[in-house]
DNA sequence: CCCGATCGTTTCGGTTCCGGATCAATTCTA
DNA sequence: TAGAATTGATCCGGAACCGAAACGATCGGG
């Protein structure tokens, strides 16, 4: 699996990507909230909102209101934790699974055709 | 170059970057002041505030808003266009390069052994 | 020399997000 | 079972951001 990504080609794959999901019409997310979506559906769960905020060192106001903006979205659900009815986990959507598809359908779309572009004469290591 | 990326790594890549981002201590740029910072440094000169703006397709004064953040960050230049003093070229700073340096290398970790880690078992094509 | 067009900035009103403190609900402990 | 601890939500004041509209400065055509 030979997955190599020099520095032009890592800023230059952020770009575009960026670009593309800024020019999407859909509801674009905050970094906090896209790093809480990827959490959830990347790291295996139990996800709690204290769990997610220590996770991203970010405060627990912070997590819950994310969770109502996402799950407003359709992207996440909130479920009572059974065994400890303080908790709240957080679930996985059909509607998430699709945005992240896209998401990262946009993610390769970007990197693709990446590697060819160095020009001859410039010097492989330097960035600017 | 063989760059392959497939959904899946995809997404843990932007998710390790994004909570490396996060953790940083450094002041965290908002996903458009991100864009603008490496449309600047990516693609050819001249840079205006009207050109980021379409490029972008965001408002004119989001642009200048954001230039004024990250000039502030030093990471960006402002200039007068002594051709036409109506517009403002936008350069880059050392304080920049240095900047993006680091957030490649950022992307570039979060990249490395992302490859390696499918389970043998798995549909290769499905994402959830 | 104007007067319209264009540029970047500023103003304005509104929305969103933040962290600390606080709260009610629930669980644990002595 | 009473009190401490924990969890997630809410309140609060402040900061950042947004787009539309208005503004001054500058350029270009007639």
């Amino acid at each position: 699996m030979g997955f190599d990504l020099d520095d032009m080609e890592a800023l230059e794959l952020w770009r575009r990507t960026l670009l593309a999901g800024i020019h999407r019409s859909a509801p674009d997310l905050s970094v906090r909230q896209t790093a809480i979506l990827l959490c959830v559906y990347l790291t295996p769960p139990p996800h709690t909102v204290r769990g997610l905020a220590a996770r991203l060192k970010i405060s627990k106001p912070a997590v819950t209101r994310a969770l109502d903006t996402l799950s407003g979205l359709g992207v996440l659900r909130r479920k009572a934790d059974e065994n400890d009815r303080r908790s709240v986990l957080v679930h996985r959507t059909v509607a998430g699974s699709v945005y992240l598809s896209e998401f990262a359908e946009t993610i390769v779309a970007a990197g693709t055709g990446l590697g060819s572009e160095k020009s001859p004469g410039s010097d492989p290591g330097a960035l600017f």
